[in-house]
RNA sequence: GCCUCGGUAGCUCAAUGGUAGAGCAGUUGACUCUUAAUCAAUUGGUUUCCGGUUCAAGUCCGGACCGGGGCACCA
């Protein structure tokens, strides 16, 4: 063995290193740290150790200051300062950060140009004392270290943190490796999740688990997901909902129940969609749908301390809005300038007007969208007069399916578009100016002021579905004749389909213009029976039922029920759902009930939803460790 | 499934159709209290993939793949 570590290292690691990259130039950093590994390996350090115990974690370390106290701390290198003969490097574990301090003079020679080599993202353990340096922070002087873990590959980022959501989302560990905020976010759901746990606990509920592969899916009006069993040699399907083995319970005599677990179905991803995700449901003999209420608003609002240290939660709006702005007056820039040299030449020519169209209908829906809610905000934002001005203008002109309103009295078809160039191009003149001015306002603001802000604090809204419609859509909406109103929902934007029934065209006006705009908790009651065929009428009016949506951040976020508990309105109301023969009849179900279930309220809690609203995430992917995404 | 925006070095981003660049990371050298350390030098690219137009394509056109947003499906 040389006599001198230094010596030797050096020539001998380069020597190894271009064989390295010679061998293989797919990526020379990785090579680069490959080799490293190998120059460790040749002089007899193992940079993978089965054990390293410190006595305490980095806060801990940084948190008990006492000058000169040993200690001996093991993490992640996230950053290092090299000075020469010294060197400062930062150790994280998941409590934080401490930086330590190696000096040659202390460590010997050779161990310190092998810590020099040391790369970002390897997982040392060191131990030393603690010391204050110069300016002031808490460090440790290293007297010994040990390489736990090389890392072969480069991390991602240092400052910037790791931007590409691809990446973040299939490779989450480098996402939480680079941002503080989304490990942030994951360790919050981990807390909400506890403390829903313990509220139940807390109040006697028993926390049960029913299977997750289901013969019959039942519970929800959605597609299952299916799978096969080989032994049995039978399907099964990924439950769609809990509900159904919950009421078995019931029967059974638990009477105050609780599970947190998956539901899976096979529908389309989105924003507020992941195929798989965490349900909530919980049931209460004895009970009803207002002493659900009671429980959700309790529940929350005990999370939400416990967790947040707040009632009132801010999200941030600005960033989509504003992109959404500049993009449109791009496009409708470009647009208005190729019509203009169409219109020139030929009044007759359609495809452009058409193109037109289209282009205008998928790049402003979401501006709309946008404009409609901000409006609804209500909070006083120096936005408001341009909002509103632009506001007239979109929503005389709005999109809906394929119908594209200019003007209060006039609405043209995808297919009519075509003669009406002109009157195409004086919307986007007048439009253009205002969207203009939108952007310098929206410019001009700084971004905290457009957030949205939710208040948790009890009591929170009870308000009838049908009071609510009224507010919004006139006084006279249940009055009126059944097509007045179908009209009316169509002028206000609402999509009506031509097969809707007269609930359908009241609940898409609900759907569309105030669900949306339920920003603060609200229990919306006395649902029309049509609409939740499976609940209990209501005592006091029996056109509704008893059964309430409570709707924050403009989504539903728990339903709750009084439960059906009549065997026999159950199975007709079952049949009635299975005849279009889409889901069988849960019959082992249907005689459960028939042996006897309490009065019972339940609930459903959307986890991931609900931790949306709580940590202020505007995708359902930003509160999933593992998303679910195409397989690449 | 449909519409729309995007994919450039390990990371974050540039590049009127005309030699693919910067900062950080990496490597080398200097420096024993730095913390986005500093200073000097330097490596790194099949511009997601396939095809087309062109004397010339990261850029224009067509297609595929993946992602974001919107819609549809779905409480």
């Amino acid at each position: 063995m040389p006599a001198h570590f230094a010596s030797w290292f050096r020539p001998r690691f380069y020597a190894l290193m271009t064989v390295a990259i010679f061998m293989e130039d797919t990526n020379s950093l990785i090579e680069q740290r490959k080799a490293k590994l190998a120059a460790l390996r040749a002089k007899g350090i193992d940079p993978f150790q089965n054990k390293f115990t410190p006595t305490e974690t980095c806060a801990e370390a940084r948190g008990n200051y006492v000058e000169g106290r040993e200690v001996s701390v093991a993490g992640r290198i996230t950053a290092h300062r090299d000075m020469g003969k010294s060197m400062f490097i930062d150790v994280r574990d998941q409590s934080g950060r401490i930086q330590c301090y190696a000096q040659k003079n202390v460590l010997g020679d050779e161990p310190f140009v092998i810590f020099t080599h040391l790369d970002l993202a390897d997982f040392v353990g060191v131990k030393g004392t603690l010391f204050t340096t110069k300016t002031g922070e808490i460090s440790i002087k290293l007297s010994s270290f040990t390489i736990l873990a090389k890392s072969l590959r480069p991390p991602p980022a240092k400052w910037h943190g790791l931007e590409d959501t691809e990446i973040r989302y299939r490779q989450r560990y480098l996402d939480l490796m680079a941002n503080p905020d989304v490990k942030d976010v994951m360790l919050k759901r981990s807390a909400i999740i506890h403390e829903i746990r313990n509220f139940f606990h807390e109040r006697k509920y028993v926390e049960v688990e029913t299977p997750t592969m289901q013969g019959i899916p039942g519970g929800a009006a959605a597609q299952p997901f299916k799978t096969f069993h080989n032994a049995l040699g039978c399907e099964f399907y990924l439950r769609i909902a809990l509900e159904l083995y919950h009421k078995r319970l019931l029967v059974g005599g638990i009477d105050k129940l609780f599970e947190i677990g998956k539901n899976f179905r096979n529908e389309g991803l989105s924003r507020r969609h992941n195929p798989e995700f965490t349900m909530l449901e919980a049931y209460c003999a004895f009970g009803d749908y207002a002493t659900m209420m009671e429980t959700v608003e309790s529940l929350i609002t005990t999370v939400a301390k416990k967790v947040l240290g707040t009632l009132v939660i801010e999200h941030p709006m600005k960033i989509r809005f504003k992109r959404e702005l500049n993009n449109a007056i791009v496009k409708l820039k470009a647009l208005h300038q190729k019509l203009t040299e169409d219109f020139g030449k030929s009044l007759t020519n359609s495809d452009v007007t058409t193109e037109a169209y289209l282009n205008f209908n998928s790049v402003f829906s979401a501006s709309i969208r946008e404009l409609e809610l901000l409006s609804h905000l209500n909070n006083q934002t120096p936005l408001d007069q341009a909002i509103e001005q632009a506001k007239r203008s979109f929503v005389n002109c709005s999109v809906e399916g394929n119908t594209f309103r200019l003007s209060p009295g006039m609405e043209v078809s995808e297919k009519q578009v075509k003669g009406h160039t002109s009157e195409f191009l004086s919307f986007i003149e007048q439009a253009l100016p205002q969207l203009e001015s939108l952007k310098i306002e929206a410019g001009a603001i700084a971004p905290e002021s457009l957030n949205k802000i939710i208040d948790l604090t009890p009591n929170w809204r009870r308000a009838k579905y049908n009071d609510l419609v009224k507010e919004k859509a006139g006084a006279d909406w249940f009055t009126i004749s059944a097509d007045e109103r179908r009209q009316h929902a169509h002028d206000m934007g609402a999509e009506i389909g031509k097969e809707f029934e007269d609930f359908e065209v009241t609940n898409a006006v609900f759907s569309k213009f105030i669900e949306p705009t339920l920003i603060n908790p609200t229990f919306v009651t006395h649902l029309p029976k049509e609409l939740v065929p499976l609940a209990k009428l209501s005592p006091d009016d029996p056109t509704t039922v008893e059964v309430f949506e409570c709707c924050i951040n403009g989504q539903e976020i728990s339903p709750g029920y009084t439960e059906q508990n009549d065997p026999i309105a159950q199975r007709a109301t079952l049949e009635h759902q299975a005849g279009g023969e889409q889901q069988k009849l849960d019959e082992d179900f249907l005689v459960a009930l028939e042996h006897g279930m309490p009065p019972a309220g339940g609930i459903g809690i959307g986890i991931d939803r609900l931790c949306m609203m709580l940590l202020g995430q505007e995708s359902i992917r930003d509160v999933i460790l593992f998303p679910q995404l195409k397989p690449k």
